[in-house]
DNA sequence: GCCAACGTTGGC
DNA sequence: GCCAACGTTGGC
């Protein structure tokens, strides 16, 4: 069992939309680190703090876990699409996506603010690295248990 | 809306 | 294989 935070935006999709539908396929990853986690590391059932990007407050508004194993992003070969990637062949897909399936919405987004005052005990987690781009990444048991409790204190 | 940080692309 | 230019992310 692994633990994972995924990035999205709200206004996109947001926990909310993640509670309707209830299984979401994870389409539109365009970038190699986040793909090779989704290919190599994630397992059906691995836990995930879902994080809300580019909105006010940006923080993990719930609970999701892993419902699939990685499979083709079918976005990659729709030129309609804003994904598509015209280079990506249907018998060699470059970009993968996994099912998330909703778990629980937290009582209290843990904003980033939050999260961020307790960076000595988060150390390492790439979400409070200066810079940091990526929309997927691991957490390790301590760290998402650690933030976990922020949320209910 | 700004802009720092980062990944990708493409000329050489 | 270097690196400048460009596009994107995402907090502020």
């Amino acid at each position: 069992m692994q633990y994972w935070l995924m990035k999205s935006e709200p206004e996109e999709f947001s926990i909310d939309d993640l509670q309707r539908v209830g299984t979401e396929p994870w389409d539109g990853i365009r970038n190699y680190q986040a793909r090779n986690f989704m290919r190599d590391d994630m397992q059906i059932g691995d836990q995930v703090l879902f994080y809300h990007s580019n909105c006010k407050p940006p923080g993990i508004a719930g609970i999701a876990e892993i419902a699939s194993k990685a499979y083709p992003d079918p976005t990659q070969f729709d030129p309609d699409n804003s994904h598509y990637d015209a280079g990506s062949k249907p018998d060699d897909p470059r970009w993968l996506l996994v099912d998330v399936r909703f778990v629980r919405k937290l009582d209290h987004i843990i904003s980033l603010p939050t999260i961020k005052a307790h960076a000595a005990q988060l150390e390492g987690l790439p979400l409070i690295r200066k810079g940091n781009r990526l929309s997927i990444m691991p957490v390790s048991k301590t760290h998402f248990d650690f933030l976990l409790q922020l949320g209910e204190a």
